[in-house]
RNA sequence: GGCGGGAUAGCUCAGUGGCAGAGCAACCGGCUCAUACCCGGUAUGUCUGGGGUUCAAAUCCCCAUCCCGCCA
């Protein structure tokens, strides 16, 4: 079985931030998920580079283009290799591979009769990269952004996207490809209000990818960029790998690039007679104060921050546990702090701790061997069954609820048997039995805290391939195994 | 303005016709292996307001108020 998962190409106008990281990080724990089930996982990611703000922007300061993109797109690296993204690729739409997979494209659907020339008349946004409807006014401004808008009139190409009206409106209708639920509505109105076609290129901008015609245009920078889910896999440049991933199984955006991803994209993928997604999952927004997040607001989060502060693990724990994916959820230091707490120190890092510190004290840090208590082999098996349904739905904070479920059972597991006040003998099956359903947690909170996950490992004695794989979670342990160096993993905050 | 979604405990929310729920916070108790942790228990409601259907409505229908999303 294989796993094609997908997120937006950033755009390299702006450093990572919040959104960026909420999408990767979701990203990398289905990627993390679908490995665990021993899927064959191709998780792409990357950035996106051309256009005309990205040579402003560059301009202003005093530096090329490629200077521009070379620097912001290894920030990003950076920032996901400081937070565990475990991507198969990271894409840069400034690659020869991508750039001629775009010319690729823009040529067959050329040859198809699916793009054509016209004149574009209207207003375009710069900052938004985007063609805007405003009215006539005196001073026209971009209905996004609030800034003021070019008026333009050239020739250009357009993609016939007004054609695919009703099949696209069957396709959300009659599939799972707009997710979650309540958006399908959304998208369905605005298609029947009727599409119109779309300007694919740009007369006048020089940083992007040039169409493959006699006269020159460059290649409009969202379709260039949407154009890297097919050349992130090879498409019409490695066949092998394209078929192997071919649709994608879940692709996730935010829900302020919905259009794009539920109208033009699989339109581009109807032009070039492909299977459609299976899933295009768009995700809500932090909002820090009641607001949305913005640099004027100054209620920027910044991650950086609460990584130094808590820990890279905490930061993922908290983006998917505190919220329903898809909805927006409050971000503040206020609410991390407690979730931190209760749910990282209080209910797992204690459970680890009062129990390596039992095994400690009554065996000398070897583990007895004794049968494994039934209601936790039971239970284990039975969460693992409801978070595995919640992850498939990309219900992240469910899946996670569905974990600590086994969680607090162990702390009143031990509770109830309290083995402190038993002898060695009657203590052997208790411990064992929390052993192993600690090992049990390790495994399945392993897509969200990776190293954590791992580090407690070390300390169970295990090794990592022993909680590699959803599999493991019915192996049951014999032997004695030797408790590794007990520390704490997370501390309490203030 | 049009279309859609929503209003339930102090907070976040679940609950599609049958005794109003969960988590967090609060309070009380237990435990003492553990990171002042963990376990148990208690309390908490004009289910936005008004009308209707029904043996029975948070739930279905109508009206009103307020909030949110979408309308290139």
């Amino acid at each position: 079985m294989k796993f094609y998962i997908t997120t937006p190409l950033y755009y390299v106008n702006a450093e990572p931030h919040i959104g960026h990281t909420y999408t990767t990080v979701a990203a990398d724990c289905l990627a993390r998920f679908y490995r665990m089930k021993d899927y064959d996982v191709f998780f792409l990611t990357g950035t996106d580079e051309h256009g005309q703000k990205i040579y402003e922007t560059a301009e202003k300061e005093g530096i090329s283009p490629v200077e521009l993109t070379d620097r912001v797109s290894s920030i990003f690296k950076e920032m996901w290799k400081k937070i565990n993204i475990s991507y198969d690729r990271f894409i840069r739409t400034t690659e020869k591979e991508h750039e001629e997979v775009v010319k690729k494209v823009f040529k067959k659907l050329l040859d198809k009769g699916e793009l054509y020339k016209g004149e574009y008349k209207g207003f375009y946004c710069v900052h938004c990269e985007s063609y805007v409807n405003v009215e006539e006014a005196k001073n026209p401004v971009c209905p996004d952004c609030n800034r003021p808008v070019k008026e333009i009139s050239e020739p250009s190409y357009f993609f016939k996207l007004s054609l695919y009206q009703k099949q696209l409106e069957e396709l959300i209708e009659k599939s799972d490809i707009v997710k979650p639920d309540f958006r399908k509505n959304e998208i369905l109105n605005f298609i029947k209000k009727g599409l119109i076609d779309i300007s694919v290129t740009r007369k006048n901008v020089v940083w992007g990818i040039e169409s493959p015609t006699e006269e020159k245009y460059t290649i409009y920078v969202w379709f260039d960029a949407l154009l890297n889910y097919l050349s992130g896999i090879g498409y019409l440049y490695d066949d092998q790998t394209f078929q192997k991933y071919w649709p994608p199984d879940v692709q996730l955006i935010g829900k302020d690039i919905m259009r794009f991803h539920y109208i033009v994209w699989p339109a581009i993928i109807f032009a070039l007679n492909l299977p459609q997604p299976k899933k295009i999952f768009a995700h809500g927004w932090w909002i820090s104060g009641k607001e949305k997040i913005s640099k004027s607001k100054g209620n920027i989060i910044s991650p950086e921050y609460y990584i130094k502060e808590y820990g890279v693990d905490p930061f993922r724990f908290f983006l998917l546990r505190e919220v329903p994916f898809g909805l927006d959820g409050e971000f503040s230091e206020e609410n991390f702090k407690k979730r931190y707490n209760s749910d990282l120190v209080n209910d797992f890092g204690n459970l680890l701790n009062r129990s390596l510190n039992l095994i400690e004290k009554k065996w000398n840090g070897f583990l007895p061997e004794d049968e494994i208590d039934e209601s936790i082999i039971n239970l284990s098996e039975e969460v693992y069954k409801k978070y595995s349904e919640k992850m498939e739905n990309l219900s992240f904070s469910e899946g996670i609820e569905e974990i600590w479920k086994l969680m607090i059972y162990l702390n009143k597991y031990l509770d109830e048997k309290a083995p402190w006040r038993e002898d060695n003998e009657n203590a052997k099956k208790t411990m064992v039995s929390v052993f192993y359903g600690i090992r049990n947690l390790l495994i399945l909170l392993r897509p969200f805290i990776p190293e954590t996950c791992e580090k407690m490992a070390e300390m169970l004695g295990l090794e990592r391939k022993e909680i590699d794989k959803f599999e493991n979670l019915k192996v049951k342990y014999t032997g004695r195994i030797k408790i590794g160096k007990r520390e704490i993993i997370f501390y309490r905050k203030k």
